[in-house]
RNA sequence: GCGAAAGUGGCGGAACUGGUAUACGCGCUAGACUUAGGAUCUAGUCCCGAGAGAUCGGGUUGGGGGUUCGAGUCCCCCCUUUCGCACCA
């Protein structure tokens, strides 16, 4: 590295050496000064090159991270792998690599790529949920949930190909089929573990009020997965089954009396016995079957027709004691309310389509003394038409929630329903039928039944001598040495669970392993737990806006009440960045850059040619970081030019004179930019800070041509280039700083501070409106009062000009910006 | 349909609590240095009109209205785009 050109292959090679060889990240959790805990998504190691689109999240922390180090934080900032996952297993299926091969040489691929981004990890705290250090506590979360009854078995519907006898994931069913055989997917129940977040649902919506620091796009969402609704359930009798009745929910209970028929979701338990002794059960069988089988995102779709079967049987409206048809619809859900509705086709476009369809009748609800209808809670259709009209029997039906609040008191004094809160979120269902990821820690014995295994046999281990076929079901279930175990409880022959759980168990709680990543015998120390959450930024995309973050604070509450952590909210700030995207050939749009689109720009290509540091400014500079923002090939160079100028900038400095003239100017140039960059960082504006940046590099280039500023003030002003422009391009200013002739690294300095004396000026410029148009600018000490102001601004021939003789109703000051002279008598 | 965010030059985008709209970069144009350059440097670049010229006048932040001395920014209506959710009873 003899010469002076900007040869960034070499200037990134020796820092990305030096920095892994210092590592230069690490913290020691129990002697952290100033706790700031950073955190960037727990990423997949994926078998796909990472692209340029990947990197923004990286780079992004990155720059943080070092902004924080300067800003004297020693912010733990670990990074590990969420490392169990179908794509493992595909991979395994496919090209007979071992699931466990194949990540560990991923997760190499992918520390290299962090590596050559320059990108400071804490490896200290590296974690993998592959590994059995890991896993093993979330068997251990497992078993603490089994015993308080948060953790519980259940039947659950699974795709099911017969073909290869296997169970698949929804991603894996391409059209209702199988994407391996094309065999039809049929829904199958199976037995399947559950971890019970449904109980949490009302504490998770709570919390979300508190989230100051979490976008409100994320809190929507979150909001909305819950749904929470309120309403009522109310029993509708079956005089055919003697005591049963149909219990609906509806958040309209005061519509009771317009409805005029049930629909039961097909898959309702009560549906065998209502349909037991009748001569087309066989037939109604068939259907329901056909519809079990409807792939869901089919059958759930805007567009799929209502298909329904009366099942003959009548149930008792309790409110008009009449006799009403049941039917069951494929539009019915069963996990919503209680898998059966009361059809109110006058209120509700959804029964009404389906009352026309089927020729049911339709009874609109209004009480004699309302003037107008309640048109809003009518389907428009309803006024066109002869509709019966009935009067509710309670006089108490207006408008509003009290009115229904009323009902439902009323309905509860009759004993035929009462107040119900219902959820859109379902129990999180985490078993899966796969072996690449945790084994869930049971046995289950012929005379004990289902025994968890103790918590010193922990951990069941995956064994590694597993064949992958990708047929007959789950390989784990196949490996005899696993399956056959002995009973905890008697010591005989019982077999294992060979269900796993899903990867999101996982990486509910990674971020307290981070504190202790090698502690043998706890799932991490309640006490570095208490002093470093929550983790006070959270980076990563919005892909994860619902699940993992609902899953992570589900979890989070649950350790809460185990005692283990001290605050229900794991994350205090969430930032998530935008996607890149690109055009892509294929389909001639702008798309997200993904692999499968074939836009993608690799960053081994882009690293060769311009350098990581490139990369880095150019992804920071692309625009707003929320923000989607769309990758130039033509626009990156521009970032290359810029850090080449900075280069040639040093050669450049024994070029000013010992003194000069316009000194004054340089330095507050350069204290306008530490106060801007500060700014823009703290705001998480990365772009306008760069933009900062080159205009302090325009600035100071400037100052060097005309020799308008010293020796010292350029390299006064350099220096401070550097130091802030470091967290963004990290080597090259590291190498310059070295050649500056600094001994101690840029990362131990200190963030430059502004100085709000040096920002001031004597003569300030002053903008001059007329009547609110800009028309000319004046000088003015910048201590001049209104007055003197005044008399400045009319002294400008400009300003005398466009008020043509006109009086002066009123001038407007804004001290140090303008003067706005209002005449408006005429106009 | 419901919910959220956003519409600024040829393009990506600046503009902190209302106060000089178009910073910075890309692209483009002209010139310089070059055997050459997709290298580098210099100058110019929102639109319309006037002027040889420095300049001068007018207009412009999706459209329309309002508040204000003053609106890209605040309020109302409309249009468009993007994202999220959805037979949720």
């Amino acid at each position: 590295m003899s010469n002076n050109s900007y040869d960034h292959k070499a200037v990134e090679a020796k820092w990305q050496d030096r920095w892994e060889k210092q590592r230069a990240a690490e913290v020691d959790v129990r002697h952290a000064r100033d706790k700031y805990y950073m955190l960037m998504m727990f990423p997949y190691p994926s078998g796909d090159r990472l692209h340029v689109g990947h990197g923004r999240n990286y780079i992004l922390g990155d720059a943080l991270y070092r902004f924080l180090r300067m800003n004297g934080k020693r912010a733990l900032n670990p990074m590990g792998w969420d490392a169990f996952g179908l794509p493992a297993e595909n991979a395994a299926i496919q090209r007979g690599v071992h699931p466990r091969d194949w990540t560990l040489g991923n997760i190499k691929v992918m520390k290299e790529q962090f590596r050559r981004w320059g990108i400071l990890y804490d490896w200290s705290k590296e974690v993998g949920s592959c590994f059995p250090e890991y896993y093993r506590w979330n068997q251990w979360l497992f078993l603490r949930m089994l015993e308080k009854g948060l953790a519980y078995k259940k039947m659950a519907p699974v795709n099911w190909c017969p073909g290869c006898r296997t169970v698949l994931a929804n991603e894996q069913v391409v059209d209702g089929a199988c994407e391996r055989c094309g065999t039809p997917v049929v829904q199958r129940d199976l037995e399947q573990w559950f971890f019970r977040i449904t109980d949490y649902a009302d504490r998770l919506l709570a919390g979300l009020d508190g989230l100051e620091g979490w976008p409100e796009k994320v809190k929507t969402m979150q909001r909305n997965w819950i749904g929470r609704s309120e309403g009522a359930e109310i029993h509708f009798p079956l005089p055919s089954l003697k005591k049963e009745s149909v219990t609906v929910f509806t958040t309209r209970p005061d519509t009771v009396h317009g409805a005029t028929f049930l629909v039961l979701a097909p898959e309702h338990p009560l549906v065998p016995r209502l349909i037991a002794g009748r001569s087309n059960r066989a037939e109604i069988e068939a259907w329901i079957e056909k519809v079990r089988n409807t792939p869901r995102i089919e059958r759930e779709g805007e567009n799929s027709p209502k298909e329904g079967l009366d099942l003959g049987v009548k149930a008792l409206n309790p409110v008009t004691g009449e006799e009403i048809p049941v039917w069951i619809a494929n539009y019915v859900l069963p996990e919503y309310g209680t898998g059966a509705i009361m059809a109110v086709p006058a209120h509700d476009t959804r029964d009404l389509a389906f009352a026309r369809q089927e020729g049911l009748a339709v009874r609109l609800v209004y009480h004699p003394e309302d003037r107008e209808v309640d048109a809003a809670t009518m389907t428009e259709a309803v006024l066109h038409e002869g509709v019966i009209r009935d009067a509710p029997p309670f006089d108490g039906l207006r408008d509003g929630k009290e009115t229904i609040g009323r009902f439902i008191e009323w309905l509860e004094e009759k004993g035929w329903g009462k107040r119900r809160v219902t959820y859109r979120l379902r129990d999180w269902l985490i078993s899966r039928q796969r072996y690449w990821g945790t084994p869930i820690p049971v046995v289950y014995c012929d005379k004990h039944g289902m025994v968890p295994v103790p918590e010193d046999q922990l951990p069941v281990e995956l064994p590694y001598d597993v064949e992958f076929t990708g047929r007959e079901g789950n390989p784990l279930s196949r490996s005899k040495a696993f399956v056959e175990t002995k009973c905890p409880k008697c010591g005989a022959p019982a077999r294992r669970e060979t269900d796993t759980m899903d990867t999101f168990v996982d990486s509910s709680w990674y971020y307290l392993r981070y504190l202790s990543p090698r502690d043998p015998n706890r799932m991490f120390d309640p006490e570095l737990a208490k002093k470093w959450m929550p983790v006070d930024q959270y980076i990563g995309g919005i892909e994860h806006a619902i699940l993992h973050l609902l899953y992570a604070r589900f979890i989070c509450r649950v350790l809460f009440d185990f005692g283990l952590v001290g605050g229900e909210e794991p994350f205090a700030n969430l930032f998530n960045q935008g996607m890149i995207t690109r055009f892509s050939d294929k389909s001639g749009r702008v798309e997200k850059m993904s692999k499968s689109r074939g836009n993608t720009v690799s960053p081994d290509e882009l690293i060769e040619e311009m350098g990581a540091d490139t990369e880095r400014v150019y992804t920071l500079f692309i625009g707003p970081p929320e923000k989607e923002a769309e990758w130039s090939d033509e626009a990156v160079s521009g970032a290359y030019r810029f850090l080449t100028r900075v280069w040639r900038m040093l050669e450049r400095l024994p070029e000013a004179p010992p003194t000069a003239p316009a000194d004054a100017e340089l330095e507050r140039d350069r204290h306008a930019t530490i106060q801007r960059v500060t700014h823009s960082f703290q705001r998480f504006s990365f772009n306008t800070a760069v933009a900062a940046l080159m205009e302090l590099s325009n600035s100071l280039s400037r100052a060097l041509e005309e020799k308008t500023a010293s020796r010292l003030r350029c390299e006064e002003t350099f220096d401070t280039l550097l130091q802030l422009l470091h967290p963004m391009a990290p080597h090259i200013t590291e190498e310059l700083w070295e050649r500056r002739g600094y001994t101690e690294g840029l990362l131990e300095t200190s963030w430059p501070e502004h100085d709000e004396a040096k920002l001031r000026r004597d003569r300030i410029q002053l903008v001059v409106q007329v009547d609110g148009k800009l028309r000319d600018r004046v000088e003015v000490d910048a201590t001049a009062d209104e007055r003197e102001v005044r008399a400045a601004v009319l002294a400008s021939p400009k300003v005398q000009e466009h008020l043509a003789g006109r009086e002066v109703a009123k001038a407007v000051l804004v001290p140090g910006r303008l003067m706005n002279l209002v005449t408006r008598k005429s106009a």
